[in-house]
DNA sequence: TTATTCTTGACTAAATTGGTCAACATACTC
DNA sequence: GAGTATGTTGACCAATTTAGTCAAGAATAA
Protein backbone atom coordinates (compact mmCIF):
# COMPACT_ATOMS: atom_id res chain seq x y z
CA UNK A 1 0.00 0.00 0.00
CA UNK A 2 2.86 2.42 -0.79
CA UNK A 3 2.73 5.18 -2.71
CA UNK A 4 5.00 5.27 -6.09
CA UNK A 5 8.22 6.82 -5.41
CA UNK A 6 7.19 9.36 -8.52
CA UNK A 7 4.20 10.33 -6.83
CA UNK A 8 6.28 10.97 -3.78
CA UNK A 9 8.74 12.89 -6.06
CA UNK A 10 6.73 14.62 -7.81
CA UNK A 11 4.70 16.25 -5.30
CA UNK A 12 8.07 17.36 -3.57
CA UNK A 13 9.16 18.61 -7.25
CA UNK A 14 5.45 20.82 -7.80
CA UNK A 15 6.39 22.32 -4.44
CA UNK A 16 9.74 23.24 -5.65
CA UNK A 17 8.42 24.61 -8.57
CA UNK A 18 5.51 26.41 -6.80
CA UNK A 19 8.16 27.99 -4.54
CA UNK A 20 11.07 28.71 -7.08
CA UNK A 21 8.93 29.81 -9.83
CA UNK A 22 7.53 33.44 -9.06
CA UNK A 23 6.31 33.67 -12.82
CA UNK A 24 9.75 32.67 -14.61
CA UNK A 25 10.35 28.50 -15.32
CA UNK A 26 12.57 26.60 -13.32
CA UNK A 27 15.10 24.30 -14.70
CA UNK A 28 14.62 20.58 -13.85
CA UNK A 29 18.48 20.65 -13.37
CA UNK A 30 17.78 22.89 -10.39
CA UNK A 31 15.05 20.99 -8.99
CA UNK A 32 16.40 17.77 -9.20
CA UNK A 33 19.59 18.94 -7.43
CA UNK A 34 17.46 20.50 -4.55
CA UNK A 35 15.22 17.15 -4.36
CA UNK A 36 17.90 15.24 -4.60
CA UNK A 37 16.89 13.09 -7.40
CA UNK A 38 18.68 12.46 -10.84
CA UNK A 39 17.35 14.61 -13.79
CA UNK A 40 16.87 11.61 -15.75
CA UNK A 41 14.19 10.28 -13.31
CA UNK A 42 12.63 13.61 -12.58
CA UNK A 43 12.37 14.15 -16.43
CA UNK A 44 9.91 11.02 -16.29
CA UNK A 45 8.05 12.52 -12.72
CA UNK A 46 7.83 15.96 -15.17
CA UNK A 47 6.21 14.03 -18.42
CA UNK A 48 2.84 13.17 -16.39
CA UNK A 49 2.43 16.66 -14.91
CA UNK A 50 3.01 18.26 -18.81
CA UNK A 51 0.82 15.76 -20.26
CA UNK A 52 -1.67 16.54 -17.72
CA UNK A 53 -1.80 20.18 -18.02
CA UNK A 54 -0.50 21.24 -14.78
CA UNK A 55 3.35 22.28 -16.00
CA UNK A 56 4.12 24.16 -18.93
CA UNK A 57 7.44 23.05 -20.08
CA UNK A 58 9.82 25.88 -22.11
CA UNK A 59 13.18 24.41 -23.95
CA UNK A 60 16.19 26.12 -25.23
CA UNK A 61 18.08 28.18 -22.86
CA UNK A 62 16.55 30.49 -20.01
CA UNK A 63 13.81 27.67 -20.46
CA UNK A 64 12.29 25.09 -17.79
CA UNK A 65 9.03 24.65 -16.00
CA UNK A 66 6.54 26.44 -14.62
CA UNK A 67 2.85 25.77 -13.55
CA UNK A 68 0.43 26.46 -15.65
CA UNK A 69 -2.12 27.49 -13.13
CA UNK A 70 -2.08 29.38 -9.89
CA UNK A 71 -1.13 26.98 -7.09
CA UNK A 72 -4.46 27.41 -5.52
CA UNK A 73 -6.29 25.98 -8.54
CA UNK A 74 -4.27 22.91 -8.49
CA UNK A 75 -5.89 20.17 -6.89
CA UNK A 76 -3.83 17.56 -5.16
CA UNK A 77 -6.25 15.09 -6.32
CA UNK A 78 -5.25 15.98 -9.62
CA UNK A 79 -1.59 15.45 -9.03
CA UNK A 80 -2.18 12.20 -7.27
CA UNK A 81 -4.33 10.95 -10.26
CA UNK A 82 -1.84 11.67 -12.54
CA UNK A 83 1.51 10.17 -11.41
CA UNK A 84 -0.34 7.33 -9.74
CA UNK A 85 -3.10 6.49 -11.59
CA UNK A 86 -6.20 5.84 -9.86
CA UNK A 87 -6.70 5.54 -5.72
CA UNK A 88 -9.33 2.55 -6.39
CA UNK A 89 -7.18 0.15 -3.58
CA UNK A 90 -8.82 -2.77 -6.08
CA UNK A 91 -9.79 -3.69 -9.42
CA UNK A 92 -13.35 -4.00 -9.06
CA UNK A 93 -13.75 -0.60 -7.44
CA UNK A 94 -12.72 0.84 -10.77
CA UNK A 95 -13.87 -2.63 -12.82
CA UNK A 96 -16.70 -4.30 -11.71
CA UNK A 97 -16.54 -7.33 -14.30
CA UNK A 98 -13.45 -7.98 -12.95
CA UNK A 99 -15.39 -10.38 -10.49
CA UNK A 100 -18.43 -11.85 -10.60
CA UNK A 101 -19.29 -10.89 -7.00
CA UNK A 102 -18.62 -7.20 -7.56
CA UNK A 103 -22.28 -6.09 -7.23
CA UNK A 104 -23.53 -8.15 -3.76
CA UNK A 105 -19.38 -8.43 -2.48
CA UNK A 106 -19.60 -6.30 1.02
CA UNK A 107 -15.84 -6.20 0.45
CA UNK A 108 -16.03 -3.90 -2.66
CA UNK A 109 -17.79 -1.28 -1.06
CA UNK A 110 -15.49 -0.83 1.89
CA UNK A 111 -12.45 -0.35 -0.54
CA UNK A 112 -14.53 2.12 -2.53
CA UNK A 113 -15.46 4.35 0.54
CA UNK A 114 -11.56 3.34 1.42
CA UNK A 115 -10.87 5.27 -1.93
CA UNK A 116 -13.52 7.97 -1.23
CA UNK A 117 -11.45 8.79 1.99
CA UNK A 118 -8.73 9.34 0.15
CA UNK A 119 -9.96 11.33 -2.31
CA UNK A 120 -11.62 13.21 -0.08
CA UNK A 121 -8.03 14.20 1.69
CA UNK A 122 -6.68 15.41 -1.81
CA UNK A 123 -9.81 16.77 -3.36
CA UNK A 124 -10.48 19.69 -0.69
CA UNK A 125 -6.66 20.52 -0.80
CA UNK A 126 -4.54 22.82 -3.21
CA UNK A 127 -0.76 23.15 -4.06
CA UNK A 128 -1.28 26.58 -2.11
CA UNK A 129 -2.60 24.60 1.35
CA UNK A 130 0.25 22.58 0.60
CA UNK A 131 2.94 25.88 0.32
CA UNK A 132 1.14 27.35 3.45
CA UNK A 133 2.34 23.91 5.56
CA UNK A 134 6.04 23.93 4.01
CA UNK A 135 8.53 25.88 6.18
CA UNK A 136 10.41 26.11 2.53
CA UNK A 137 13.66 24.00 4.41
CA UNK A 138 15.47 22.00 1.24
CA UNK A 139 16.49 18.88 1.29
CA UNK A 140 19.00 17.76 3.88
CA UNK A 141 18.75 20.94 5.60
CA UNK A 142 16.03 19.65 8.01
CA UNK A 143 14.94 22.52 10.17
CA UNK A 144 13.44 20.85 13.33
CA UNK A 145 11.19 23.74 13.52
CA UNK A 146 7.68 23.93 12.36
CA UNK A 147 5.50 21.27 13.17
CA UNK A 148 3.21 21.74 11.10
CA UNK A 149 -0.68 23.63 12.06
CA UNK A 150 -3.40 21.19 12.44
CA UNK A 151 -5.08 21.21 9.39
CA UNK A 152 -7.74 18.10 8.67
CA UNK A 153 -10.71 19.97 8.08
CA UNK A 154 -11.73 16.91 5.69
CA UNK A 155 -10.75 13.73 7.96
CA UNK A 156 -10.78 15.16 11.22
CA UNK A 157 -11.09 11.87 12.38
CA UNK A 158 -8.69 9.38 12.78
CA UNK A 159 -9.32 6.22 13.80
CA UNK A 160 -11.95 5.56 16.84
CA UNK A 161 -9.29 3.78 18.43
CA UNK A 162 -5.76 3.65 18.59
CA UNK A 163 -4.93 0.15 17.22
CA UNK A 164 -1.41 -1.23 16.76
CA UNK A 165 -0.76 -0.74 12.98
CA UNK A 166 2.78 -0.37 14.14
CA UNK A 167 3.22 -3.99 13.85
CA UNK A 168 4.80 -6.14 11.11
CA UNK A 169 7.32 -5.47 8.66
CA UNK B 1 -1.73 2.22 -4.87
CA UNK B 2 -3.22 -1.36 -4.95
CA UNK B 3 -3.53 -3.43 -1.62
CA UNK B 4 -2.23 -6.99 -1.94
CA UNK B 5 -4.56 -9.97 -2.93
CA UNK B 6 -4.33 -11.42 0.45
CA UNK B 7 -5.82 -8.71 2.14
CA UNK B 8 -8.64 -8.54 -0.62
CA UNK B 9 -8.78 -12.61 -0.27
CA UNK B 10 -8.35 -12.49 3.35
CA UNK B 11 -11.40 -9.96 4.32
CA UNK B 12 -13.59 -12.22 2.00
CA UNK B 13 -12.40 -15.28 3.81
CA UNK B 14 -13.00 -13.79 7.20
CA UNK B 15 -16.59 -13.02 5.97
CA UNK B 16 -17.02 -16.44 4.79
CA UNK B 17 -15.77 -17.80 8.37
CA UNK B 18 -18.36 -15.28 10.19
CA UNK B 19 -21.47 -16.27 8.22
CA UNK B 20 -20.87 -19.91 7.65
CA UNK B 21 -18.93 -20.75 11.36
CA UNK B 22 -21.55 -19.96 13.87
CA UNK B 23 -19.50 -21.37 16.74
CA UNK B 24 -18.21 -24.58 14.75
CA UNK B 25 -14.71 -24.66 12.62
CA UNK B 26 -15.05 -24.18 9.05
CA UNK B 27 -12.39 -25.96 7.27
CA UNK B 28 -10.02 -23.98 4.99
CA UNK B 29 -10.74 -26.20 2.36
CA UNK B 30 -14.31 -25.34 1.89
CA UNK B 31 -13.37 -21.46 2.38
CA UNK B 32 -11.26 -22.04 -0.19
CA UNK B 33 -13.68 -23.50 -2.68
CA UNK B 34 -16.26 -20.84 -1.78
CA UNK B 35 -14.30 -18.15 -2.06
CA UNK B 36 -12.22 -19.61 -5.00
CA UNK B 37 -8.84 -19.47 -4.24
CA UNK B 38 -5.89 -22.04 -3.54
CA UNK B 39 -6.18 -23.94 -0.81
CA UNK B 40 -1.70 -23.29 -0.25
CA UNK B 41 -2.68 -20.04 -0.95
CA UNK B 42 -5.38 -20.03 1.61
CA UNK B 43 -3.45 -21.17 4.54
CA UNK B 44 -0.39 -18.07 3.82
CA UNK B 45 -3.70 -15.86 4.56
CA UNK B 46 -4.92 -17.25 7.43
CA UNK B 47 -2.11 -17.98 9.08
CA UNK B 48 -1.23 -13.55 10.00
CA UNK B 49 -4.99 -14.14 11.41
CA UNK B 50 -4.06 -16.50 13.60
CA UNK B 51 -1.13 -14.93 14.88
CA UNK B 52 -2.89 -11.63 15.39
CA UNK B 53 -5.74 -13.51 17.21
CA UNK B 54 -8.26 -12.95 15.25
CA UNK B 55 -8.82 -16.61 14.27
CA UNK B 56 -8.41 -19.74 16.18
CA UNK B 57 -7.72 -22.94 14.60
CA UNK B 58 -8.51 -26.32 15.71
CA UNK B 59 -6.78 -29.40 13.76
CA UNK B 60 -7.70 -32.94 12.90
CA UNK B 61 -10.95 -34.38 12.16
CA UNK B 62 -13.15 -32.21 12.45
CA UNK B 63 -11.27 -29.04 12.57
CA UNK B 64 -11.10 -25.96 11.01
CA UNK B 65 -10.75 -22.20 11.71
CA UNK B 66 -12.79 -19.73 13.50
CA UNK B 67 -13.65 -16.55 15.00
CA UNK B 68 -11.85 -15.71 18.28
CA UNK B 69 -13.98 -12.95 18.84
CA UNK B 70 -17.54 -12.06 18.14
CA UNK B 71 -17.70 -10.02 14.76
CA UNK B 72 -18.50 -7.20 16.67
CA UNK B 73 -15.56 -6.79 18.47
CA UNK B 74 -13.07 -7.67 15.31
CA UNK B 75 -12.55 -4.05 13.58
CA UNK B 76 -11.72 -3.58 10.37
CA UNK B 77 -8.17 -1.96 11.12
CA UNK B 78 -7.57 -5.24 12.53
CA UNK B 79 -7.68 -7.14 10.05
CA UNK B 80 -6.43 -4.82 7.21
CA UNK B 81 -3.19 -4.53 9.56
CA UNK B 82 -2.24 -7.57 9.91
CA UNK B 83 -2.70 -8.70 6.10
CA UNK B 84 -1.11 -5.46 4.37
CA UNK B 85 1.03 -4.16 7.17
CA UNK B 86 0.69 -0.32 7.92
CA UNK B 87 -1.56 2.14 5.81
CA UNK B 88 1.65 3.91 5.79
CA UNK B 89 1.82 5.72 1.69
CA UNK B 90 5.57 6.38 2.19
CA UNK B 91 8.16 4.90 4.26
CA UNK B 92 8.80 8.51 6.27
CA UNK B 93 5.29 8.52 7.88
CA UNK B 94 6.58 5.83 10.29
CA UNK B 95 9.57 6.15 9.68
CA UNK B 96 10.99 9.80 9.91
CA UNK B 97 14.63 9.17 10.18
CA UNK B 98 14.29 7.77 6.32
CA UNK B 99 14.74 11.10 5.45
CA UNK B 100 16.23 14.52 6.57
CA UNK B 101 13.47 16.73 5.32
CA UNK B 102 10.81 14.31 7.54
CA UNK B 103 10.61 17.50 10.49
CA UNK B 104 9.69 20.44 7.82
CA UNK B 105 8.26 18.59 4.78
CA UNK B 106 4.98 19.76 3.82
CA UNK B 107 4.43 16.24 1.65
CA UNK B 108 4.90 14.34 4.67
CA UNK B 109 1.54 15.86 6.55
CA UNK B 110 -0.45 15.25 3.77
CA UNK B 111 0.57 11.25 3.30
CA UNK B 112 -0.04 11.66 6.82
CA UNK B 113 -3.41 12.22 6.64
CA UNK B 114 -3.99 9.72 3.83
CA UNK B 115 -3.03 7.59 6.43
CA UNK B 116 -5.37 8.82 8.64
CA UNK B 117 -8.43 8.94 6.49
CA UNK B 118 -8.01 5.19 5.56
CA UNK B 119 -7.98 4.20 9.45
CA UNK B 120 -10.91 6.33 9.90
CA UNK B 121 -13.06 4.10 7.31
CA UNK B 122 -11.37 1.13 9.00
CA UNK B 123 -11.05 1.43 12.49
CA UNK B 124 -15.22 2.98 12.91
CA UNK B 125 -16.01 -0.55 11.08
CA UNK B 126 -16.47 -4.16 12.72
CA UNK B 127 -16.99 -7.14 10.33
CA UNK B 128 -20.56 -7.22 11.88
CA UNK B 129 -20.80 -4.28 9.72
CA UNK B 130 -19.65 -5.92 6.61
CA UNK B 131 -21.69 -8.80 7.19
CA UNK B 132 -24.76 -6.16 7.43
CA UNK B 133 -24.05 -5.20 4.03
CA UNK B 134 -23.22 -8.90 2.65
CA UNK B 135 -25.94 -10.46 0.87
CA UNK B 136 -24.85 -13.75 1.31
CA UNK B 137 -23.75 -14.38 -2.24
CA UNK B 138 -21.52 -17.29 -3.02
CA UNK B 139 -18.40 -16.92 -5.41
CA UNK B 140 -20.03 -16.83 -9.05
CA UNK B 141 -23.61 -16.44 -8.30
CA UNK B 142 -23.30 -12.97 -8.79
CA UNK B 143 -27.12 -12.12 -7.78
CA UNK B 144 -27.89 -9.21 -9.76
CA UNK B 145 -30.16 -8.00 -6.85
CA UNK B 146 -29.23 -5.79 -3.49
CA UNK B 147 -27.26 -2.42 -4.45
CA UNK B 148 -26.00 -1.97 -0.79
CA UNK B 149 -27.46 0.60 1.07
CA UNK B 150 -26.51 4.21 -0.07
CA UNK B 151 -22.51 4.10 -0.17
CA UNK B 152 -21.81 6.74 -2.38
CA UNK B 153 -21.28 6.32 -6.37
CA UNK B 154 -18.69 4.48 -8.36
CA UNK B 155 -15.34 4.88 -8.84
CA UNK B 156 -12.60 6.99 -6.44
CA UNK B 157 -13.47 10.44 -7.79
CA UNK B 158 -15.55 13.02 -5.99
CA UNK B 159 -17.00 13.23 -3.05
CA UNK B 160 -15.38 16.39 -1.67
CA UNK B 161 -17.39 15.36 1.98
CA UNK B 162 -15.84 12.93 3.89
CA UNK B 163 -17.39 10.05 5.63
CA UNK B 164 -17.11 8.61 8.89
CA UNK B 165 -16.45 11.33 11.26
CA UNK B 166 -15.39 9.98 14.57
CA UNK B 167 -13.77 11.58 17.35
CA UNK B 168 -9.42 11.99 17.39
CA UNK B 169 -7.53 9.59 17.98
C1' DT C 1 25.02 27.77 -35.66
C1' DT C 2 25.69 26.46 -31.20
C1' DA C 3 24.56 25.91 -26.53
C1' DT C 4 20.86 25.01 -23.63
C1' DT C 5 17.06 23.02 -22.28
C1' DC C 6 13.18 19.74 -22.34
C1' DT C 7 11.23 14.91 -24.55
C1' DT C 8 10.94 10.34 -25.51
C1' DG C 9 11.68 5.65 -25.63
C1' DA C 10 14.55 1.61 -24.91
C1' DC C 11 16.44 -0.79 -21.54
C1' DT C 12 17.87 -3.01 -17.02
C1' DA C 13 18.24 -4.31 -12.15
C1' DA C 14 15.95 -4.95 -8.11
C1' DA C 15 12.07 -5.58 -5.38
C1' DT C 16 7.58 -7.17 -4.69
C1' DT C 17 3.72 -10.08 -5.33
C1' DG C 18 1.13 -14.05 -6.09
C1' DG C 19 1.26 -18.46 -5.74
C1' DT C 20 2.88 -23.64 -5.41
C1' DC C 21 4.91 -27.52 -3.14
C1' DA C 22 6.43 -30.46 0.29
C1' DA C 23 7.45 -31.66 4.89
C1' DC C 24 5.59 -31.37 9.26
C1' DA C 25 2.61 -30.95 13.63
C1' DT C 26 -1.49 -31.82 15.92
C1' DA C 27 -5.84 -33.82 16.85
C1' DC C 28 -9.55 -36.98 16.35
C1' DT C 29 -11.49 -41.83 15.58
C1' DC C 30 -11.24 -46.45 15.77
C1' DG D 1 -1.53 -47.36 19.30
C1' DA D 2 -2.57 -46.82 13.61
C1' DG D 3 -4.47 -44.11 10.41
C1' DT D 4 -6.61 -40.21 8.68
C1' DA D 5 -8.01 -35.48 8.67
C1' DT D 6 -6.87 -31.25 9.39
C1' DG D 7 -3.91 -26.93 10.03
C1' DT D 8 1.38 -24.83 9.88
C1' DT D 9 5.52 -23.49 8.12
C1' DG D 10 9.11 -22.46 5.18
C1' DA D 11 11.50 -22.95 0.81
C1' DC D 12 10.98 -21.76 -3.53
C1' DC D 13 9.71 -19.75 -8.14
C1' DA D 14 7.59 -17.06 -11.97
C1' DA D 15 5.61 -12.91 -13.26
C1' DT D 16 5.01 -8.31 -12.72
C1' DT D 17 5.99 -3.84 -11.27
C1' DT D 18 8.95 -0.24 -9.95
C1' DA D 19 12.84 2.61 -9.92
C1' DG D 20 16.07 4.31 -12.35
C1' DT D 21 19.72 4.99 -16.31
C1' DC D 22 21.12 6.10 -20.88
C1' DA D 23 21.15 7.94 -25.25
C1' DA D 24 19.21 10.05 -29.26
C1' DG D 25 16.39 13.80 -30.49
C1' DA D 26 13.61 18.21 -30.83
C1' DA D 27 12.72 23.00 -29.78
C1' DT D 28 14.29 27.44 -28.52
C1' DA D 29 17.27 31.42 -27.54
C1' DA D 30 21.40 33.90 -28.22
Amino acid sequence: MKLSTRTRDGMRALLDIARHGGGAPVRLRDIASRQEVSLSYLEHIIGPLIAGRILRSTRGSGGGISLLREPDRILLSEIVSLLEGPLATVDCVLHADVCPRSVSCATRGLWMEMAEAMDSVLGSRTLADLMKTDDGAEAGSCAPTALRPQRSPVTGAASARGNGDMERQ
